[in-house]
DNA sequence: TATGAATGAGTTTTCATTCAT
DNA sequence: TATGAATGAAAACTCATTCAT
């Protein structure tokens, strides 16, 4: 056990959470920065790393950057699109259970800034604007098109190209999302995701105009 | 007016169109690279213009860049803006005509690549995300909500929070944006604006689903 | 005309020998610490030039490096060839002209430090050594050999193996040439270049032992 | 002495042959790098042990160097040299034994990456060439010469600077052994030491011209 | 007004060396 | 003795900005 006057040791031995650590770090700053912006220095010493340590385990800026990418798919949205393709109830059950997991994955985890860091560096990062695309947001939509369709055939759902309905149940939420990363840190009046939610599955069941 | 045999001048050709070339190549590589990774060089290039003449018309790369993004959409959103307060017909109809603007704007403008560089460059230019929240967003949802409050008063529209509506009308096409911009290019089926406007503007009406 | 107090100008504008003066300072400084010990600071303040500018020259590190064993080639030893190629007198002529030839050229060009470098550096860049035995070592060394295969012809040379004969006549500038690279500087006592042609001529000529 | 059934001991193993393995692995990575370029995470890899194990037999990665340069040869120079300044036979056979004891050492010993090091790094460790200088190659040298005299003085050997002389015997060997490290593994024909050594004395007996 | 070679500060990357275990 | 993760200083490389022309 260290005196309490014993100075910091210079290396802290690796522990289990090193690289969760530095991708952690790297979100953070990537998010932030963007990635060319951003400083392998401040992803450092955010992480309370050298930054020749970054190299253990990383090899590149870029391969660091795709993990971050990659890493903050994997959890969430695995058990979500799950439970989507499992769901075999009505209709406007499925839509209710929808809006409240993503309200909860919006609210606890880094999906909002790395939706904003696949829209900003997509084009840089081609491979991974596909990998997103290939394993979350096509899958994500397929399986909303999918109960789309078992709804139509159930007579629960209007006619029209269910594709084009899950962008329509998609697009309010990831307005606020954008919002919230965009437009709420410079003065935009915040969104009430709950209210919004609720509205929208309102409007999506009876509309938003009054039958003449 | 110059002599048939007189050699083309070394300099001052063309300088009134000067800042427009450079504006437009300059859109073109931050919406291509970013802003970090985009480069005065290809900048120069693209507008077929030598390195330091950028710096004749604008101070840094940031007001290049700010110049970009202030400029290149003004017009069209001042004018559509102008359009959506001045509208005093039926809600229903207002609807059909913001989708129809929306949709013509996205087509004909580059609010699609601009779009993308606020959001991914919004945290390193507060400036501009404040400014586009104020200028052109806030306005425009502004615009949307009073149509709302409006069609309220008329019994046009169900009640409901006014801002929140304008949120819903909006999303799909930021979805169909977004789309076009990061993921299409990857392999992402293409979205047809059109399409998803009218059904858009059907389920706004109607709803999604078959009343019980 | 600048005025005596005049500041030194920071930027000196490009003249048609800074490439030139670049692959000398360069060829300095790899000579003297290698490739890999070589730093591009010191290259660039030997040129007297930024570092940033060697780049406007060649991409990279190898490619400078690269340039200086390249270049170094073509002047003398292309003219060198030439001349033992076309020399069509007798044997012992020839080997004349060629020691008086070595001798010039190991006094006058830079190819001392260029040999030491490529044996140094050989096995990191393969394509120079490959490339410096095709274009300078083999085609003199068979220069060589074709000499030796005419004078056979004429009854001059004994019979013997025309290349082996190459090495043999080459071998004592090489180890003078490697003496002045490397043990000279360390004190090692100077060789009589001249001396040494002299008396190596005599060596082939008559050999070094009595005949008994 | 440890049970048969004794796991292992994590450290001491082998520890005694441990500075050898590490000289020869250090041997093979820097003859095929050089000295900066080699890195010690290779040598380690190579020698079977850790990094860090490394500096608990050599200070500094140039200690390991030099280590290397001063031990890889140490004793067949000494028993070579011992050999020829003891020997007393008449100068002819002292020549054979001289070429035959070279083409020995060149095929069986690390000699020939050794001198190639010294070659390549000596300006940045003149204490080496420096070393190399007086222990090898100046009393080799020095050997050569000492017999050249006393042959000389028998009547055996031709007038002439012994020490050129030397440099004369010595020269096809030198220009093989770089040829064999240098142009050989880039397609260089090979030389067949042998039938050099055989050639090469014919020649400093009887010279390769032909008296007219 | 226009050029583009040159600059130099800033960033990524490497790797000998250290040290907690 | 032995390990190998961690450090940090040094080096290559980039590029916005400047300035002689």
């Amino acid at each position: 056990m260290r005196a309490m006057t014993d100075p910091e040791p210079k290396f802290r031995r690796r522990s289990a959470e090193r690289p969760t650590e530095i991708v952690a770090a790297a979100l953070a700053v990537f998010a932030d920065k963007g990635f060319a912006a951003a400083r392998l220095d401040d992803i450092a010493k955010r992480a309370g790393v050298s930054k020749g340590a970054l190299y253990l385990y990383y090899e590149t800026k870029e391969e660091l950057f795709r993990a971050v990418v990659r890493q903050a798919v994997a959890p969430n949205i695995e058990r979500m699109r799950g439970a989507l393709d499992a769901f075999r109830g009505p209709f406007p059950q499925f839509l209710a259970v929808f809006a409240q997991m993503i309200a909860a994955n919006l609210g606890q985890t880094p999906i909002g800034p790395i939706v904003k860091m696949i829209i900003g560096e997509g084009r840089n990062f081609p491979e991974l604007a596909r990998y997103w695309h290939d394993e979350v947001i096509a899958p994500m939509l397929g399986a909303l098109a999918a109960a789309v369709v078992r709804g139509q055939a159930r007579g629960e759902v209007r006619s029209g190209d269910p594709r084009l309905y899950a962008l329509q149940v998609v697009g309010p939420f990831l307005v606020a999302t954008i919002w919230r990363e965009t437009f709420a840190p410079v003065g935009g009046a915040p969104i009430d995701m709950e209210a919004l939610a609720r509205q929208h599955l309102a409007t999506l069941t009876d509309g938003m105009l009054i039958a003449a």
